[in-house]
DNA sequence: TGTCAAGAATATTTCGATATTGCGCGCCAT
DNA sequence: ATGGCGCGCAATATCGAAATATTCTTGACA
């Protein structure tokens, strides 16, 4: 395990634009293992709850504590791992209360993101929506090796294509802000899919609908059909947390 | 200077509840010295821009460069100080493009988060209130040496009471981004109020309308006066920042 | 006189080791 | 038996210095 490609939605660093390095950016050994540890997170190479032992990441990325440290610090920062002082590290267990704090706050933070998106979205944004719908519609949602896990690809695109519905907020803030709240939900649809599979709901349909609504720039609807398809999404999950929380 | 009383907005750690660490807690340094970057920021003791070397930090905090490093790196994941690899770490620059934006999705957010904490709020949120206001409202805003910069007192009375108008939001992820929101905005207030003194204006009778509107329960009423609220504080600042940013 | 490169000086990043802290186990007294 | 008390182990927090990277200085050359 390990050296896969970086399949989780790309690590942000930070609310600012793009860094104009010279040349060669000389990146540093902390962001590399930084972005590693999100990742792994993230992608779901290790369980939510999971003690982060020093001695283990340091071997594992091959480098010294302060390097992982300062990983630590900054997801515990984000919330993706916890930090209790004089007691290390650990993944950001999941939770039933923690599930619906955070629906809720999706469904409010990121209609409110959407609807600005639309409202200010040009004709690039749009081109831009629909190819990352198509793409989305054109990845087959299980993997083809096991049927029951969903493909990194197929989440891969559907982050891509949440991220493009939003890409045209004119509000840097906001618009991280509702990123990185996917990114936290990311964690509980990872892990939680296989269980509370919803047969009688199509997906696919959702996003299509959700999609014309967006380019015939009806926010209220595209806000409420992202609202219902977030719920949806929370309902079909749940119900396993506890087996994975306590470890 | 630094050992003044901590007058900044309490440091919050992170959205997880209260730590019940057993009795006395054996505070680490990291977190101390964090607390006393972000005061030092928060308060104004270190103007916005300006290079933060660790040579500098170490010596004012007495600790070595790991512990510096770390604070830094937990002020950078909330966009207060601003870290480029390999150049070190400065306080994140004021401009007028990132006050819009901050006073845009404080509109938005802290609208939202307001409306559900007045939707929420029971008997003993309306008088947390109502006593946050008490203090606020007699709490005179001019430092009583110097006259032109506002007293410590209301400042932290002034954030104590917006603080309380929005805590029975019962949503812990909302609350929190409004409330790191309002602390990215006070290095504004700080750095530009000498400045734009816009002085047909009541502050204090703006404070007594949005109390009153909550406490009657109106909450579309209170998000108004918020909003307006929110964006005089704007329009009376500005025009300052490119003095302070070019450090 | 202006440009460029090599080297000194400064600052940051990374390391490895030491100092602390917390926890569990066994021992002893009741 | 049981309930504290202290010793030793395991893991984290902190330090100080070595390793890199960047910036500044200086001097040769066109």
């Amino acid at each position: 395990m390990g050296e896969v490609a970086d399949d989780a939605p790309a690590a942000r660093t930070e609310p600012q634009p793009a860094r104009h390095r010279s040349a060669l950016a000389a990146i540093t050994r902390t962001e590399q293992v930084y972005a590693q540890l999100r990742a792994d997170i993230l992608s779901g190479r290790v369980l939510p709850g999971t003690k982060l032992r020093f001695a283990d990441l340091t071997e594992r990325y091959d480098c010294s504590t302060s390097v992982v440290r300062e990983g630590l610090t900054r997801l515990a920062e984000q919330g993706l791992v916890q930090s209790e002082p004089q007691h290390g590290f650990h993944v950001t267990p999941l939770s039933q209360d923690d599930l619906d704090d955070l629906t809720t706050a999706r469904c409010e933070l990121e209609g409110l993101v959407l609807r600005m998106s639309i409202e200010h979205g040009d004709i690039a944004w749009e081109s831009d929506v629909v190819a990352a719908h198509h793409a989305l519609d054109r990845t087959p949602m299980q993997s083809a090796t096991d049927p029951v896990v969903m493909s990194e690809e197929w989440t891969l695109a559907h982050s891509r294509f949440h991220q493009a519905l939003l890409a045209a907020c004119p509000n840097q803030r906001l618009r991280n802000m509702a990123l990185s709240l996917r990114d936290a939900a990311e964690l509980y649809r990872r892990w939680s899919l296989p269980i509370g599979h919803d047969d009688d709901r199509d997906v696919q349909g959702e996003h299509r609908a959700l999609v014309a609504a967006a380019l015939r720039g009806d926010a209220t609807e595209a806000v409420r059909l992202l609202d219902e398809h977030l719920r949806r999404t929370t309902r079909a999950l749940g119900t396993r947390e506890r087996a994975l929380s306590t470890q």
